[in-house]
DNA sequence: ATGGCTGTGTGACTATGTCACATACACCCC
DNA sequence: GGGGTGTATGTGACATAGTCACACAGCCAT
């Protein structure tokens, strides 16, 4: 339950579906809603578990990803604020076990509620409905994506592509480890270090110990497919 | 809209789901639905296009599948009777581009519905709530299985498992040439036609043009990883 | 029998992944 | 400052998978 108006105006802002939701919906959503915090590095969900509540992002980051029976990961994908862990609602409303593991990037908070709550509101809230339904559709086309990008394209663009959308939020220095690439992309450690030598080989990035540094954005871009011109 | 009962009798049975829905849910539905049929090797849906209408199947497969940059293909799933396409479901309710390619590999009748009662039997009918989510978490279940199949298990072992697969429908003799299990792969022709040959080789299976011929069934649920002994 | 089409086999080479080390770097403690 | 520890990175040898370019085989129609 929450009470607390600054927590809720914090809820409001994160999950703006809830400015257009019934009210009797809401009442009830901030009745039986719960606040939790997770430190970074929890075990949120793991593969073959059952599911027992759904958690909205408040704060912080979650990754999901798939371990390999070689011992290699892949990330599915990574959930921010104002985004909830599909793979758990779908496993709620199918009664099927996690499909993957889920951890904590950083110090999570969030709201959690019930498995009887998300299916009664699914019947109840066009606005739940339309939550959860336009998450499950983003992450399902993220997923499909990455089978056409695990099959099919390089991991030296895979990389670059990597590279540049980390630039994105920490500008062209990047603190990363060559496993946590190869952990993100489904690869190996060796062969991200040994394209990122390519890649400084060439004068298009710099790498250090747990970090690189872009030198040559426009490049990377054409790397990557993104720039339109290979 | 459909009133012949012989039809009507067919469609309750390839979706039983509703026998236990609301008696003006499966009026409306009998009088919005449409049957429409397809001959084998028709293109369904493409790339990027707009999903217009959701097709429930009545008979016939169809399969959903990824075009590669590189031209290579990729099997995502196949749909049979009594079941949706569901990245179309996913694509109606969340206004974005169908993320795959889809074909009639048989002959298809399906039942047929606008986007409109789509959307508004969510709201309406549990059990068609429930009827597509289901599929949905299915599907997703599903592909994510592949993420984690085409980036960590090595080719041979997923041949293997195919064959094993299409041998319960139609016995250890397979019509089937090296390049549709490449595409259903997400792998090349070549490489493809060299497991097999080793397969051969070893006397476990009878290549022929167009055909495989299963020889040794314990060995491939071994090498598939089905057996439980590697 | 001949021709056309399509499926398969194969060699050379490239990309990626595994295994086994060796080396480097950052940090902590004395 | 020196030493130790833990972890990140570099690298060589080799295996697996994919690409390219042919050559060959099989099936069907004329």
């Amino acid at each position: 339950m929450i009470t607390e108006q600054s927590l809720i105006n914090r809820i409001n802002d994160a999950f703006p579906f809830l400015h257009h939701a019934d009210p009797i919906f809401v009442r009830y959503f901030f009745l039986r809603a719960q606040r939790v915090t997770l430190d970074a590095g929890q075990q949120i969900c793991s593969q073959g578990a059952e599911c027992g509540s759904l958690a909205l992002l408040l704060d912080g980051r979650a990754r999901v990803y798939k371990l390999g029976e070689n011992g290699r990961e892949i990330t599915l994908y990574r959930l921010g604020v104002g985004e909830s862990c599909i793979l758990t609602a779908s496993c709620i409303l199918s009664h099927v076990p996690f499909p993957a593991y889920a951890v904590s990037e950083t110090d999570v908070e969030a709201i959690v509620v019930s498995v009887a709550d998300v299916k009664r509101w699914m019947g109840e809230s066009e606005a739940w409905r339309e939550y959860l339904f336009g998450l499950i559709s983003g992450r399902f086309a993220d997923v499909i994506s990455m089978v056409e990008e695990v099959a099919f394209r390089r991991v030296d663009r895979r990389i670059a592509a990597l590279l540049l959308k980390r630039s994105t939020e920490s500008g062209d220095g990047i603190a990363v480890t060559h496993q946590e690439i190869a952990s993100d992309l489904g690869s190996s450690r060796e062969v991200v270090s040994r394209i990122l030598k390519d890649f400084e080989t060439t004068g298009h990035i710099k790498v250090g110990r747990g970090y690189v540094r872009l030198l040559d954005i426009p490049w990377l871009q054409a790397k990557s497919g993104e720039g339109g011109l290979v």
